[in-house]
This record gives structure tokens, C-alpha cells and sequence, in this order.
DNA sequence: GTTATAAATTGTAATGATTACAAAAATGAA
DNA sequence: TTCATTTTTGTAATCATTACAATTTATAAC
């Protein structure tokens, strides 16, 4: 028997779960977030994808990403002002970007709180992290030319 | 004798102290930023100082605000892909977005820390939190309608 | 003060991600 | 099959930001 570390094997039954049709390109474009784990952009979605649905527009991708959004299937990642990225797990957590490289990797938040008396009067509905750098190539590399 | 609660008076001391030359548009913008608090995108920066600067062009406010971000005198803050706010106090803290009127607050973050194995080998150079959700004002009207 | 040089400012055009929208295709129920 | 609904597509519009060249202003040397 398979067995499966919090990505649904399932994907069809998954969306059906969250009241999505389970289109080809839903599927695909679900199927994608889920086992790159890259945090794609729409355009990176698209250029993956026109290869085996070779009709696929990139409003598709884009119609396809707002439903999940919608959904509470995925979530938008803001870092960048030129583009917005896509992570298909939702639970708290952070991102990092590497500003050299343009990686985005998860950042599971061992400790995390914030607390301020500014919020005092307010109805949270989100929060986000994210923390800019030098990823871990990238500081190696950058390391070397230093010696 | 006159007193402050962080925000310097002089504020063409200040820029040339950052290695600014105190130009009138960057006097003003600065001053409109330090004073009106209201983490402004380049746009409203623009159409508040156009009155005073009757030839200022919207490239000159962009040109400025890229200037005091590399200086270190305002920070980018990007919560929506659609605009950059800019903010004056680059002291350690998070901001607030109303997702109903759109305003920005600063957030004074009491207890903040980010903690994480993911970010073994990284060097880090900026974080950045950020809140989504109803602010004081349109929560307090929300309520009242579900009475 | 004049002149030369650099810096600041401006206006216009380009860029590029995202969205609007209407037509075409696919799906599903009666 | 037929009709209505949903999905998909392609093109055009939007809009913040940037590129860039021309103009203006400031600065310093003479």
C-alpha cells in the first residue's frame, strides 16, 4: 500500500473535495504545484504545461490559479511586485526568496508569533512572512570569491 | 525649545547626513512621507505634490523614492502585486492592510521572531511581515450591519 | 560672470504581468 | 438531439513601473 507525506495522491478526488471540477488543465496545473513545490509564477505554470496541452492559453492558468485562490486551494505568494507566485500549501508558514538566484523555498516557522497592541480593534484574516537573502548556493558561491 | 518623537526636524540635514543632495522634490517628498504617515504609493506622492510642483513629473517621484530605498531612508513595502507603498521608519516592524478601505498601517511587533531549520546556510538581508484583514474603522461598521 | 561638466528633472514611449471580454468549444442534463 | 451552463481560448485593454533621451538646473573652475 502507497503511502503519502500530506500531498493528496488523489488530485481528482482532492478538487472534487473542494468543490472544483476537476478539468484536465485543473488537474494538470494542481498536479504541477504539487509535485514541483517551486513556487511558480502563472508564466512558468504556462510554459510547463503548453508542451502536452498543447491548446492551453495562459488566461487558462490564470483562470485556473484564481479559482484555487478562491478555493482556499492555493495561496499567492507577494514578493516580488512583477509577479505573483503560487504555493499549494496552505498552512502557516513562510517563504524566502533568494535575490540572486530567484528561488522560493517554504519556511516552516518553528517559532512564530506576532503580537502588538496595534491589532487591537482588528479582524485578522491573514498573515505572511517572508524573508529576502542569499540562498544556500548562492552563499556558497559567494563565499568562495571572497577567499 | 522644540521637541521630537523620532522624526528628524530638519530634514535637509538629514538627507545630506545620508549622502542625499536636499533637492526640492526630494525635500518634499520626504517630508510628505515622514509627515503624512500614510505609506503612499509613487502615485498619490505625485498627485499630492503636483499642486506645489507645478512641472514635477511622476518619473522624478519614482527617481526619488528608488533613491531614499537605496540609501536606506524608506523601505518598499509590497503587499498587493498592483502597488508599492513606500515607508520612512526602517526600524524592525510589520504592516497592516485593510482589505476593505485599502489603508496601510504601521504594526509594532511586541514579540517577533522567525525561527526555522530551513534557514540553515542562508544568509539572510531582510524579513518582512505583514497582516491582512478589517481594520479598527471597517470592522466596527461590519458589526453594526450584522446586528 | 562665463563656461564646462555633472546632476537632476522631465516627457514620452516601452515593458510586461494581469485582467476584461466575447467567441468558440466542451460538458451535462432533459 | 437540444438547450443551457461551464470551460477554454485569443485578443485587446489596463496600469504600474521602467528606459531613455532631451532639457533644465546646479556646481565648480577659470
Amino acid at each position: 500500500m502507497k503511502t503519502t507525506v500530506g500531498v493528496p495522491l488523489d488530485i481528482v478526488g482532492y478538487l472534487k473535495g473542494m468543490k472544483i471540477k476537476p478539468s484536465l488543465i485543473r488537474v494538470k496545473v494542481l498536479d504541477y504545484l504539487i509535485h514541483k513545490r517551486n513556487h511558480p509564477t502563472a508564466d512558468m505554470i504556462f510554459k510547463a504545461l503548453a508542451g502536452e496541452i498543447p491548446t492551453l492559453s495562459k488566461t487558462s492558468v490564470y483562470n485556473t490559479l484564481k479559482s484555487f485562490v478562491l478555493a482556499g486551494v492555493a495561496q499567492e505568494i507577494k514578493i516580488e511586485n512583477t509577479e505573483v507566485r503560487y504555493d499549494v500549501f496552505t498552512n502557516v508558514h513562510g517563504h524566502f526568496k533568494c535575490t540572486v538566484c530567484g528561488s522560493v523555498e517554504d519556511l516552516k516557522l518553528d517559532a512564530y508569533n506576532i503580537t502588538s497592541d496595534d491589532l487591537e480593534g482588528k479582524k485578522i484574516t491573514e498573515h505572511h512572512v517572508y524573508v529576502l537573502g542569499f540562498c544556500s548556493n548562492c552563499n556558497k558561491k559567494k563565499n568562495k570569491k571572497n577567499i
